[in-house]
DNA sequence: TTGTACGCGTTATCAT
DNA sequence: ATGATAACGCGTACAA
């Protein structure tokens, strides 16, 4: 079933003469000039049926007639209508991405260009595409109409927020593969996490490894499980070395979220010594206050962030991190998915992927 | 092009009666039990035809029919089949973002993230979705085939390379908006551009007006078009000073890239003071190079970047750049394909987007 | 205003 | 091996 090496030949321009003209010079793009099965069978000298046989290569025809369609099919560039095909067979051979989160911190966080491009990369291999959907806000309305209305086999939900509960609609109708502990009681689905509790630990262990004994954290937003998480790995380390945790400050998962909890920090807290922070774009918007503020990393204050994102990189002391496999999560949650769609609904239930300390000067 | 492993999903394995029961006590996804436009009828107590209407929002229909099927709709969670209206109506109400370009890359890079922001903010105001295909080869195969499909109604193109020529197949059969100049000819398309040649020129004025009389450029990808109008704006400029361009070195319009540059750039030409780098990304690879060979910015060497993203504010030395609308470029893009798709084919086949320097430390 | 009937392009089940 | 033919779910002239 080798599929023809050199693209089809897409022309457009097929005399019809059986439907409207285009008006008034303007090229139209109206389809309706697309070859159909009908039109390949008839040039092929068969019937519809064996047309779609050869198209869906199924092994019972005949050398000579496959050869007459597969001819007929170069020659009309005809591709199969994808909302036909989709109609009969009640598949879509697409998935949804679907982001809860606002665009701008979509976009601007590498950890979800990661996820996706793992995602698009397993995708490549398999012949789904991917559908788009982000909102701020919880799906609904237009975006569940859509994920109801079988325009897509299944969903991959990245970093929703634990109080979305409009999701649980969607894991009722479709199979859901979540990145990121969902949260939700209940729901039926996949969810490929990574070890955020574990990576905390060793962050905040390095920390107390490097001497540290007042140890804070900048965590996320407490309304995502991945920050509760990531607090939960910090305290439980801190009370194992014996130590006692200094403050929890919500940083929001953003830049400027982390420059303000520095602020806050410090004065809540001015003989911290050590700082677990929950994301790289939280630290880069941090490290500029606390070095403002006359403190010398990693010689008075030491931190570690999570992510190993570009800007550990780029802050003014490059940033020790916790790095996180999220092409792999991308790639994973898809290869689940299109697993799931494939029939194997035995997959694990829940993976989680492990983190990696590296090591860099802030701690 | 590589077979997929799970290609075709010619899943013959479909269970033998009308409804394949969940095997195993595992969850069936299978979506037969979705009410369709016969049973809110038949709740309603109307016919088809009529569901339809208020479904479409006809005006003429009796306001108690049109209860009695707004009720039943609600009653089973009624939402149209988007392939059965799809296959009818000849439309997929979604669009296509085709990224011809390496997966990283296209995610590493604030300016494409940006514009998809704008193109998902137009498009949330309307009903169409988006799909994302990211390919570093040309449109072939898959792609090409899903495109033909009509699996969407229109397509944008970023960033591509003015050599891929089978996107011109593509601009034959659907309306399609390039983001930049596309550089192919004969191409019946829309085009939406920043003022690459202005942008340049604003950059490299800034350099002349600062003194600097040595100025080479670190370019991007020469295969680009945006690329090619940089340079062509950062030489005339120098020509109109009356002073003789430096050297033009490839940066791949990546950050190695334009660490690689600066390296060439000091070697063969160390009387350079005033480099205009064709993005900030390519001058954060610069910069430590440049820092790092003893010169001093912006003392000694003079540096304008192009993008004004995030990277820029976080060098070592705040970057002076080009800012671009990216956002603004995103969102005029869906809107040009929107109104097109609703008819308005008389759109104007080019905008041109200004930018703006933004000033900072390096220059 | 409402219902009937046909067609959209494919796949799948029958006969042949 | 091949070809009619019946769905698939919906929009819409056309008729009532």
């Amino acid at each position: 079933m080798a599929q023809a090496p050199d693209a089809p030949a897409l022309d457009a321009e097929r005399g019809g003469g059986t439907t409207a003209a285009p008006r008034s010079g303007e090229r139209s793009f109206t389809r309706h000039t697309a070859p159909t099965l009908e039109a390949v069978a008839a040039l092929a000298g068969v019937s519809r049926a064996t047309v779609s046989r050869v198209v869906n290569g199924s092994p019972k025809v005949h050398p000579d007639s496959a050869d007459a369609v597969r001819k007929a099919i170069a020659a009309l560039g005809y591709v199969p209508n994808r909302a036909a095909r989709s109609l009969v067979s009640q598949q879509s051979h697409a998935i949804a991405l679907v982001v809860p989160e606002d665009t701008t911190r979509f976009f601007g966080d590498v950890y979800f260009a990661s996820i996706v491009a793992g995602i698009n990369d397993r995708l490549e291999q398999s012949d789904y595409v991917l559908t788009l959907m982000i909102a701020d806000h919880a799906p609904q309305g237009k975006m569940l109409r859509y994920l109801a209305g079988g325009a897509v086999d299944g969903v991959v939900v990245v970093s929703h927020h634990t109080s979305d509960t409009s999701l649980t609609q969607v894991g009722q109708m479709l199979p859901v593969v979540f990145g990121g502990r969902s949260g939700l009681a209940g729901v039926d689905c996949w969810v490929v996490d990574v070890d955020n509790v574990g990576g905390a630990v060793t962050a905040t262990q390095r920390l107390v490894d490097r001497g540290c004994t007042n140890i804070a954290t900048i965590s996320g937003s407490l309304s995502m499980q991945s920050a509760l998480d990531r607090v939960e790995g910090w305290r439980s380390t801190l009370e194992s070395a014996g130590l006692t945790p200094g403050p929890v400050v919500d940083g929001d998962y953003s830049v400027v979220g982390g420059a303000r909890a520095a602020r806050t920090l410090l004065d809540r807290y001015p003989e911290v010594d050590g700082v677990f922070i929950a994301s790289d774009l939280m630290a880069s918007g941090a490290m500029p206050v606390l070095l403002d503020r006359g403190r010398r990393i990693p010689e008075d204050l030491k931190i570690v962030g999570y992510d190993d994102s570009p800007a550990a990189q780029t802050c003014e002391v490059p940033l020790t991190t916790v790095r996180q496999p999220s092409v792999e999560m991308g790639r994973e949650m898809a290869d689940i998915l299109l697993d799931v769609l494939a029939g194997h609904t035995d997959r694990e239930r829940t993976t989680v992927l492990t983190t990696r300390l590296v090591e860099r000067e802030s701690a």
